[in-house]
DNA sequence: CTGTTAGCGCCTTCAG
DNA sequence: CTGAAGGCGCTAACAG
């Protein structure tokens, strides 16, 4: 059933059919027709056959580096669904934190003609701006910057400042912070300066640590420095779990004798007990904001190279995000 | 760059062309031409203009009824990974747990013409049926199964029977159990019934109560019936958090005073202090069988239409899953 | 407002 | 083994 089926039966011809399908002036009665004809028949024009000519696919890529972390997942909800709120399709490829992998990825959609690719970006080598540069599609960073790229990050300088301030306000004198490797600029460089920063207003500072993303790995760290502090800044709410097991092992009060914090809002962090001071990044709407620039970028239209979100602290039992 | 020029460059026709990219016979002297070409060229072919007429996307669709569910999430990994590994594109649409958005999103996929759908089901619907008829796409049922179509699922009864039976063993008498609607036949029949099996091999019963998946739901139908009980079975482990969450608001020990299993195998369960007896489900393997059969049915081999994954309990306090 | 006519980039007979 | 020619389903001028 092609559009020339369709033509036929409704006794017009195929450009008619196509002018109805994409908005094209036509009469009311041809019109009539061919919407009976299509109606009955359950036309839908072949993608495939529109793309080649229209060169629009719409669909759109995303390249995540992980598919089981909070923060993707949640970013990938808001995108998914303001994209098919407008009619566009999401195609996702997991790269499992593998930087050859991301770079592929980028070739192969581009290869399938997505019309933009929304990049959950760790870090951006030369490979990367190499194949930003080869490839015609559009990019858009999504949690991290880059100058003369269009970025969407949280707003981590000040959201770490918020968290220092917040420590900084408190008796607590003895902290550390355990953070992540500085190839990752935001969370690694931008977090922790803004959290020093924060505590240096109260002219406090902070031990600095580092450790990787995963909760094992922190909760081992933390293991071994644990005895010396009576607060933990941490990096993100993933290690700050892992802390508070780490706590846990070594019977460690928390909050009496540890305070805890961690960066993401993550539901989990509500559903431990005690609960950990978080920030909390509004990952849905940061996904939707990057949809919707995506789609801005295509017709067009200028937005700003850089775009941050805001932020919210939560802190320990006041809020069930339930 | 098309085909054309490539020809042109390398001094060969289209269709030596083609016939290179496609395995046919060619001299080792005009694939080495052309091998140079398109290497220096960068060149790929048009996917829209190779599916155009060979009708095969390489792409497979799949239906998730939410993006924030640590099933669906881990399932959807196990799929994603295993179809870039044969190098397929996934295309995820997710629908909110709407059944008209699922029903839509049969129509548009097929319309984008990916070889398959993977439809993480909840309930099959009159709709549904029309729709598979309607579509000539094949689909596969994740979750759920059918009579008549090919179905993945949790082993969901035995589960149950075995949860039954652990709490069988144990001295504990005045069970609950808190399940959801029978509208979803795996968790909300199979899963239970298993349960009450269980328990009843030991001469025990639970009284039945019903709930949503949402872990507020649960925390607040916890808190009208907890004091009357010694342990509660949850349908799936966020039930099971939000019936810790109703504990700790009333003040009830657990594990001392209050016993809770849960279904799944969530992250969330290990971290949790206590920990959650549960039984964990392998969903990244599920995800992984359930696009390899996918895959296998595409090149028309015969899978058997209903297939069961295995389980595993998991203990409080015996595990840790990082 | 409508029909005719070229392609879009690729694949696939069919001759040579 | 290779080239020419037609067509996949649709869109976009260009005439009427």
């Amino acid at each position: 059933m092609n559009i020339h089926d369709i033509a036929k039966i409704a006794g017009v011809s195929k450009s008619t059919v196509s002018r109805y399908l994409n908005g094209g002036s036509i009469s009311q009665r041809t019109r009539d027709k061919i919407d009976k004809v299509v109606k009955e028949t359950g036309y839908a024009p072949n993608q495939f056959a529109q793309s080649l000519k229209a060169k629009r696919t719409q669909m759109i890529g995303v390249i995540v580096p992980r598919l089981n972390s909070f923060a993707s997942n949640e970013t990938l909800l808001g995108i998914e669904t303001y994209l098919r709120q407008q009619h566009h399709q999401t195609i996702i490829v997991n790269t499992d934190l593998d930087v050859t992998l991301e770079i592929n990825a980028l070739y192969s959609l581009a290869k399938n003609k997505v019309d933009g690719i929304l990049l959950f970006a760790t870090q951006i080598t030369d490979e990367h701006l190499k194949a930003f540069d080869t490839i015609a599609t559009p990019v858009i960073l999504v949690g991290q910057s880059y100058r003369g790229l269009h970025s969407i990050v949280q707003n981590d300088y000040e959201a770490g400042l918020a968290i220092g301030e917040y420590f900084g306000k408190t008796s607590l004198s003895r902290i550390a912070y355990l953070g992540v490797g500085e190839y990752d600029k935001a969370v690694g460089i931008h977090r922790k300066n803004g959290v020093l920063e924060g505590l240096k207003h109260f002219n406090k500072v902070a031990d600095d640590y580092e450790t990787t993303f995963k909760l094992s790995d922190a909760k081992e760290r933390a293991k071994q420095l644990l005895s010396a502090y009576d607060a933990v800044i941490c990096a993100t709410d993933n290690i700050a779990l892992g802390v508070l097991k780490a706590a846990y092992d070594l019977d460690i009060k928390v909050p009496e004798q540890l305070s805890i914090s961690g960066f993401g809002g993550y539901e989990t962090t509500s559903i431990v007990t005690p609960m950990i001071t978080t920030v909390a990044f509004p990952y849905q709407r940061t996904g939707k904001c990057a949809a919707a620039s995506m789609l801005a970028l295509l017709e067009g239209k200028d937005i700003p190279y850089l775009q941050r979100m805001d932020f919210q602290i939560i802190e320990k039992e006041s809020v069930d995000i339930y």
